[in-house]
DNA sequence: CTAATGACATTTG
DNA sequence: ACAAATGCCATTA
């Protein structure tokens, strides 16, 4: 339960034009729940809410995604972040730390 | 309570 | 470098 509200609270946090990695909220939650995460946001029940297309998977890839990951892509590609072969360019540079 | 699942990550083949 | 197998954690059945 309170698992789920914060990853979506630090989904919510990611800035606009910048993507993050499920680890990376693991992390920020002090977990190795990953995979948690994805579950999580693929419930998602604040889905104009949250900005899950944001996040991305550790190698830049989008991962997969409830609408299509296509949508996702174009998306984010409308905040700023280029999508190459479906993965992110300069995929370090627009990952967000927390 | 036990078993199965998933929008992942890392290690092998 | 790519594809498959294994490990992980929390949630759901």
């Amino acid at each position: 339960m309170n698992f789920n509200e914060q990853v979506w609270e630090l989904t919510k946090k990611i800035p606009k034009g910048k993507v993050t990695t499920y680890r990376e909220i693991a992390r920020a939650l002090h977990t190795k729940a990953y995979r948690a995460v994805g579950n999580a946001l693929n419930k998602n029940p604040y889905a104009p809410n949250v900005p899950c297309h944001r996040v991305v998977k550790s190698d830049g890839s989008l991962g997969g995604f409830a609408s299509g990951c296509e949508h996702k892509i174009k998306l984010l590609q409308e905040e700023g972040v280029e999508i190459k072969d479906n993965k992110v360019a300069d995929f370090e540079n627009k990952l967000y730390k927390f």
